[in-house]
Order: C-alpha cells, then structure tokens, then sequence
DNA sequence: GCTTACCTTTACGTTAACGTAAAGCAGTCA
DNA sequence: TGACTGCTTTACGTTAACGTAAAGGTAAGC
C-alpha cells in the first residue's frame, strides 16, 4: 500500500551512508519494520531522517535531534511529560532565536570580509 | 594604552574555560601576546574568540572558524589567495541561506508540536 | 615564611558520530 | 553452479574538541 524503502534507498537518496543509518537505529531514533532479516523503511522514517539531517546542519547534536523527534509525536506523553515538552520547545525556539542572530551578523562579516578582497585585489594590480 | 586582558578575564567574560582558549591557541587561531611567561590578550584577540563562539553556535568545527578568521583579515595574500577567499566567501554564503531555510522549517515544526501538546494536555482534563 | 590565587606546560582520558573491515546469509543472472 | 549484488551483525578504529589531572613557577597578603 503505502511507500517503502530498503537501507540503500534512503542512503542514495538522502546522500547518507547505510552504516549512519544503522547508528541512529542503534541510537533508537528510528525503529524500521522488518521484513526476515531486512530492515524495511517507511515513510515516517524518513521524515525522521530529514529531522535528523536538518538539525546536523544547524549543528545539532544527536541527542538534540532525539529531542526533536520525541516532540514529533507527542500523544503518549502524561502531563507531566507534555509540560516538560512545552518547556523544551521554549528553550529550542530561544536557541534557533540566538542562531538567527549570529547567522545574520556572520553574513555582515561576510560582506565586509568580501569587500576587503576586493580591495586587497585592486591594490594587486 | 589599549585594554589587555589575561586568559581567566577572557574565560570568565566569554563563559569558556581556559583549557579551551589554550587549545585555541594551540590550533593556530589566536597568538597572544607574552608577558614573561603570561599570555596577554587584545581587543582583537577578544573578537577572534567572540568569532569562534558565534560560528560554534552555529555548528562550525573549529576548521570552518578558522577559516573565518582568514578571513577576517585577508591583507597578506597573493592574488590566487584572494580569490580562493571570494570562493569561500561564496559557499559561506550558500551555507547560511541553507541554515537560515532549516531555521525557519525549524520554527514550523516546532509550532505545530506545540500545538499538538496542547491539545494533548486538554485530553488530560 | 606560608598560604592563596593565578599562571604555566605536559600528557593522558573522554565523548560523539560515525568509518572500516571481516564474515556470513539470500536472491539472481549467465 | 558459481559469481555478483545487496543485505546482515559484530567489533575495533578514528577524529574533533576539549576535560582532567599532575607538577610546578610567581606575586600578593597575612
């Protein structure tokens, strides 16, 4: 019925290796069907692997990325867990704030860092 | 003449530990002046470390900051130097549209989580 | 003169996030 | 019936970025 993917597939298609996604099985962030001895993927694992590699390229760990997921889908959680997940969720958007902030002054510095070179290759002529 | 500051005054206004500056150091990111045997910091000693920091929070390996901090001042550079800088600078670039977009996708996800905790927490009424 | 507070160097330890064999099973193509 | 191809597990190796002692030098204060 619906979409399924074999360990290769994701790895093509996501530009991973197999052996990083068996890591972040043995890290229970993902848990793939199985069909005999074959890991079978759905398609809400590779939501979960889109997760994962957005958050690395913002620089977050593995263990944040877990974080990320566990907030994904909420349903299970008692009310304690859920109040702790709203805290966690206003401490990452705290973070993606401050991110934003040095994201935009490192492109300032960039720009003058540009403009540097090209005055330092004027002075070459 | 202009301020000083020695490797605990950097650590404790810059919330790192010596042992981190040192090793900054020891990565060819920062040569601190000596008095004797004690390091002496400048000003732009001060903004290299504030450079290495925006870029960590960010997710930056301390390879990446370096080159950022070639940046920084590209003066002493042949032609060919310079422009393997605006190369760099240009990919740089690429790199924080790409986080700025994972930011934001960030953000979305992080709002509907929160959503589906709160509805969560009105089952538990 | 002794303690206390900083500073130094040297060096081994640690964690995260995989990489890299090694060894073997399951289907398929010639 | 091999020879591939792709999957599996197990296990040791590797790199980055410091942490954590150990051992000692120096100046200030009591």
């Amino acid at each position: 019925m619906t979409q399924t993917y074999s360990i290769s597939d994701l790895a093509r298609e996501l530009d991973i290796t197999t052996r990083a996604i068996r890591f972040y099985e043995e890290q229970n962030m993902l848990s793939p069907e199985r069909r005999g001895q074959e890991r079978v993927y759905s398609p809400r694992d590779k939501v979960i692997l889109k997760l994962i590699l957005r958050g690395k390229r913002i620089g977050f760990s593995l263990a944040e990325c877990r974080e990320l997921i566990e907030l994904y889908d909420p349903g299970h959680g008692n009310r304690k867990q859920l109040e702790t997940f709203l805290d966690k969720i206003t401490l990452r958007r705290a973070q993606l704030a401050q991110q934003l902030l040095d994201i935009e002054q490192m492109q300032i510095e960039l720009d003058t860092a540009e403009e540097r070179c090209r005055t330092a290759l004027e002075q070459t002529r």
